[in-house]
DNA sequence: CGCTTTATGTTTACAGCGATAACATGAAGA
DNA sequence: TCTTCATGTTATCGCTGTAAACATAAAGCG
């Protein structure tokens, strides 16, 4: 007999053979775990030890560790979709409300830096820029439509692509460099990089 | 006895006991590994067997694997700086210059995804941007020089860090979210991003 | 030359990981 | 009530990074 760590043995106790939504308690450990952990440093065994249950049950809900890496991209994809919304709810539309929508990107990925790793490297087949549906992609629709209510009315598909891809790159990149630490993660420069936001010079 | 996998036995006799120069070798063999793996795929011990030698062998000239991808980085740092300043060499000074080293930037990143990654996330204590010694910074330089003779003689200090990390920003974020599939590694994308590069509009 | 030191290899071992297989429990439907 | 099946469990495998103890051979010194 070699135990080797996967056993719950007397916890099982408290809680009854059956957990009740086991999958949902998984995504939010694991949630929990990534505020001061890397994704590197995240372990499945870890996770279900959070909930208290073995190993091995993950498996129940989750064909591998990825998938399970997957629903909390989900789940951290929704949170960003939110906070752009609000940011831009708060400071109605045009073009201020588009800049703000590039501040709370970068201001979610500083705040949650290991999610917003994991949800930019976990990627459904095809990319986020060409998808058209799920929670994951609410974010880049409401990008797009941005750019499109700003660029002059004449301008070419091609064009909006373009000046979409501009825009993200800009705000992606400057919450990477700050994710690594490139950068420092100032305020200040947030405002500065997203004020004339894009494309539109 | 139980053999766990760390030993090479008979291979030692085509090699002699001592290797000659395994530091070099290990970085060599690592780099050659990351061309179609990624870091999180990369093991110390493969690396060291792929060069044929026990895997606490390696333990002898870096002190833990993290030493070991350190050491990868700096090899990559090279190899960047060196793209860019041959793009910058080919184009001539100037503007035109310029851009072509923001393109440089983003094709070394889409020709080594892995190791690119692994040089922006892996970074010493500080940051690239204000560090100021060592080859992992000659591309630093090299950005910050050519934005300030592209700037108008008058720029304040703020302005020139300002405009260098607008542009360090998008050209890092083209990279990674071509990297990371959100965006295809479309040669015409980089082109039209990077022509009118940065931040004198 | 021979002897000793030291750099650089080796094996062995361990704990933790993701994953599979076999077994256990208990809720739901017949 | 009996059976089925979703959802738990333990045991085990091969892999990983790393430490400890041991082996070899090159370098320095008499």
């Amino acid at each position: 007999m070699k135990n080797d760590g996967n056993s719950v043995n007397m916890a099982v106790v408290q809680r009854g053979y059956h957990h009740g939504d086991l999958r949902a308690a998984l995504v939010s450990a694991g949630l929990e775990l990534l505020k001061d952990r890397s994704v590197d440093d995240l372990s499945l065994r870890e996770v279900a030890r959070t909930v208290g249950v073995s190993a091995t049950a993950v498996y129940r809900h989750f064909p591998d560790k990825q998938a399970l890496l997957y629903a909390l991209c989900e789940q951290g994809a929704a949170q960003l979709a939110h906070a752009q919304q609000e940011a831009m709810a708060a400071a109605g539309d045009g073009k201020s409300g588009f800049d703000e929508t590039g501040r709370a990107y970068v201001r979610f990925a500083v705040a949650n830096p290991a999610l917003f790793r994991l949800m930019m490297t976990t990627r459904p087949p095809g990319g986020l820029l060409d998808a058209d549906e799920g929670a994951v992609n609410a974010a880049m629709r409401l990008l797009r439509q941005n750019i499109a209510s700003l660029l002059p009315p004449g301008a070419t598909d091609d064009e909006l692509r373009m000046a979409t891809i501009k825009s993200w790159a800009l705000v992606h990149g400057l919450a990477m460099l700050m994710l690594d630490g490139q950068v420092p993660a100032d305020e200040r420069i947030i405002d500065a990089l997203t004020r004339p936001f894009a494309g539109e010079c």
